[in-house]
DNA sequence: CACGTTTAGTTGTACAAACAACAGTAATAT
DNA sequence: ATATTACTGTTGTTTGTACAACTAAACGTG
């Protein structure tokens, strides 16, 4: 049977790039006992101390009811905490947050030398400033 | 704060593209009652009347568990049959099924269409491409 | 043949992420 | 100054997907 049609749908092709560098990705955060998008999240909070809720979800570019349930359990865990603004909400760091950040930095240059060996220095990068150019395109 | 560890790590740029591409597939595909995997699972066994599981899994590049929960659910709304050979189940197309393969298919090019249109046809192949390289380099 | 090994599929469970509906606050317009 | 609109965040719910543990069938070797 003709599948091509696979392939050839950036749905699918995606998807399925997505798969495998979240499930490498995963492996490699797993010593810091946190998934790869929480250790981004802390890092940017212990970057900017009381960047708002709003800028956190623009940034990692996933919805405010999503950013809210991250938010909720890295406060449960301590990392970080929660300031009331009026109609926002800025989050800062704690202790225990900023003393994980260097395991965060750590477990990043790890996937990057991994998918890096694996597809080539060069096309790594260049495959990753595409995807955000494509992305843009595709948000509008 | 330098917050292009983001734009750089393919973890976070390959889900980014990953949620863009997605919902719109999901909108293009909301006519047909079904959202794309599904679709692309129906145009499968459409094509090939009696895969197995483990061939559509393969072909999907998802878990045999997940799958099984594809095929339970299609089974459940008559669209596909199960036909337990030995210990592999092969999987045949219903009536309803095969009259709803050109829907998906519609969708498809409507989905292809918008997809082109934002980011230009040969750059929205050649993305396409590169993805199917670039993946089946990391799942090694 | 019998036992261990591999393979295919299923089920329980967990998590990321979305959407829809809602609440509270701020800003704008009349 | 009040009413309306817009914005930020939360909660309930749903979906896609994975993994681990399991069952059952097939295969291979002493």
């Amino acid at each position: 049977m003709d599948d091509s049609f696979l392939q050839t749908c950036l749905f699918f092709t995606a998807n399925r790039l997505s798969r495998a560098i979240t499930k490498m990705a995963e492996e490699e955060f797993a010593s810091t006992g946190f998934t790869p998008m929480y250790g981004y999240l802390i890092r940017l909070v212990n970057g900017t101390p009381g960047i708002t809720q709003k800028e956190l979800a623009d940034k990692l570019c996933v919805t405010p009811s999503t950013l809210t349930r991250f938010v909720d359990k890295l406060e449960a865990k301590n990392l970080v905490e929660r300031k009331v603004q009026g109609k926002t909400v800025e989050v800062y760091p704690t202790e225990k947050g900023l003393g994980l950040g260097d395991s965060f930095v750590q477990a990043s240059k790890r996937l990057h030398q991994r998918y890096s060996d694996l597809l080539g220095k060069e096309a790594a990068e260049e495959l990753s400033s595409q995807l955000v150019i494509m992305s843009a395109k595709l948000e509008q």
